[in-house]
RNA sequence: GGGUCGCUAGCUCAGUGGUAGAGCACUCGGCUUUUAACCGAUCGGUCCUGGGUUCGAAUCCCAGGCGACCCA
């Protein structure tokens, strides 16, 4: 049958039950209980076995076996599934005064993908399936489209993707990954909580994108008549409220970044970043462990993370390593040897690192040999330390190394999990870093962003020594749900319409 | 941006040039212990879109759309 037959089937049972003064779209049920709790407190429930109590479930119906007195529903609540048990005699002797046919009506006007309202005793079966013994029912929604085949489900990425809540009804491992989702961010909050940091919301709407080195989504007020930027970063906002006074702050959020989709990224994405005064970056690593532990702890219980067949463990405190030192591990090129840029690109083109002519420094090509030769090595949760100046445009000098600035990145299964840093503090300095930016915006580099002069004048009124830290809640959720996409940790990924315009 | 693969019934899939198929779902009939219930009968198609080759195209060719994976 087409889907348009399927459909107007069940809207002649949603006419049908109007006729008998039922209604197909109910406004209310009384739960008394969910499906896991139950599972789990008639968990020792001999086989066979009835308990006179009276409970009241609803949910959606998953599965129908139907007999000619007897019928066997699978209803899924949020919690999960339980048996329900619907014997003719029963039904129709406590629905009498409702429906008198409420068991012929049940096997009837009744489809998968249902809401069902049921009141009535638990049971175990002779089969040994733990069961609502049905007295009493009522339709709550009818169902107009039928769900994917019960025993395959959907499968088809892009339909589960598309109608994410099919994909839930039938798939309960992705409804498991948002829970798990839910528990990760809670987590990180009431850590950071404890710890005396406060979570202060900074604009998404700007007129000068900035924090960070992306192409921005461009929007437009209308009635002020400007163009403005989607956020990149948190970063620049969250600053001012160190200068402001505040010396632990934190957001979560979503970021918009104007690029390509992969496994690895979606065009928007959640971010979550910390700055706390009078701590450098050294602080921020252990920071930066303690949250993570908090979140793996809470949605696994346990530092050890299987990701895609790989063991993780979690447990710190995690390799610190230079980034020098790992390009030297894996290259055997000390960049610290290098006097000239030409020295520097033969030796990198010689390792095998590809358009070397295209970097403009040798701490540029330390961190192209890196990304090119390490990155993709480093599986077990690892701070790269120690980053070039010419790719950290906010961050603070190094103490002691020339060259360098106070920065690290956490990479955990060869990716970028979190990037952290002594933030700068110096205002004349960050001036000439933004203006080297804005000066790679005006020779046409679109990830460029100009100088944000309200962001250096509150610096000139003085940040205190801060420790900051951004991490893509994405990428950790993946992670600790073993989500091979980034797509499978988002719940409505951005894809494009299904049938373009033309 | 490049490469590879995919798109056929509501869902899962088969069909590689000759009448578009199966299972599940749906509809009808039977059935009081099922677990993808079972048995019988029916119903169900923009084969992603457009063009081309051919007597004939789901199948071959070209272009496009959407998606997946890999690479940049």
């Amino acid at each position: 049958m087409s889907s348009d037959d399927l459909r107007s089937t069940r809207l002649e049972k949603v006419d049908q039950l109007r006729q008998l003064g039922l209604t197909p779209f109910a406004y209310r049920w009384e739960i008394t209980h969910q499906a896991a709790a139950l599972q789990t407190q008639y968990a020792d429930l001999p086989n066979g076995e009835e308990v006179a109590v009276e409970v009241a479930i609803a949910g959606r119906i998953l599965i129908r076996r139907v007999f000619g007195k007897l019928a066997f529903f699978t209803l899924q609540d949020e919690t999960g599934t339980i048996q329900l048990y619907l014997d003719k005699k029963k039904i129709e002797a406590e629905m009498a005064e409702i429906d008198s046919a409420a068991f012929d009506h049940l096997k009837q006007l009744t489809d998968m993908g249902d809401f069902l309202g049921v009141k009535g005793s638990i049971k175990r079966t002779d089969k040994g399936e733990l069961s609502v013994s049905v007295s009493q029912y009522a339709i709550l929604t009818k169902s107009l489209l039928p769900l994917p085949d019960k025993w395959h489900g959907i499968t088809d990425v892009e339909k589960r993707y598309r109608q994410r809540y099919v994909d839930l009804i039938v798939n309960p491992q992705v409804r498991d990954t948002f829970r798990k989702r839910a528990l990760i961010t809670a987590a990180i909050r009431r850590y950071l909580d404890r710890q005396g940091f406060i979570e202060i919301e900074t604009p998404i709407l700007q007129s000068e994108a900035g924090g960070a080195d992306a192409r921005p989504f461009i929007t437009y007020h209308n009635t002020l008549e400007m163009t403005l930027y989607l956020r990149i970063a948190t970063e620049l906002h969250l600053k001012r409220l160190i200068v402001g006074g505040f010396e632990k702050v934190f957001e979560m959020g979503r970021i918009f970044r104007n690029e390509g989709v992969s496994t690895r990224h979606n065009p928007e994405f959640t971010s979550i970043e910390v700055y706390q005064a009078y701590g450098d970056y050294n602080d921020m690593m252990v920071l930066t462990e303690g949250i993570i532990v908090a979140a793996a702890q809470d949605v696994l219980s346990t530092l050890q993370v299987t990701y895609q067949g790989e063991a993780i463990d979690l447990t710190p405190p995690w390799r610190r390593v230079t980034m020098h030192d790992l390009v030297k591990e894996h290259t055997g090129l000390d960049f610290t040897q290098f006097q000239t840029l030409e020295e520097a690109r033969a030796a990198a083109q010689k390792v095998g690192v590809p358009n070397v002519e295209k970097c403009q420094s040798i701490g540029k090509l330390l961190s192209e040999t890196f990304e090119e030769k390490v990155e993709t090595t480093l599986i077990q949760p690892t701070f790269v330390t120690d980053y070039p100046i010419e790719v950290s445009p906010l961050a603070k000098p190094h103490r002691s190394k020339p060259g360098l600035v106070e920065r690290f990145e956490l990479y955990i299964v060869g990716r970028e999990t979190a990037n952290g840093y002594s933030e700068l503090t110096d205002p004349i300095d960050q001036r000439q870093r933004l203006e080297a930016q804005a000066a790679r915006k005006a020779a046409g580099d679109l990830e460029a962003q100009g100088v944000d002069e309200d962001f250096l004048t509150a610096l000139e009124y003085g940040m205190p020594p801060t420790m900051g830290m951004g991490m893509g809640i994405d990428r950790l959720v993946m992670l600790l749900c073993d989500c091979a996409s980034i797509r499978d940790a988002i719940a409505f990924p951005l894809l494009k319409p299904e049938f373009s315009e033309e």
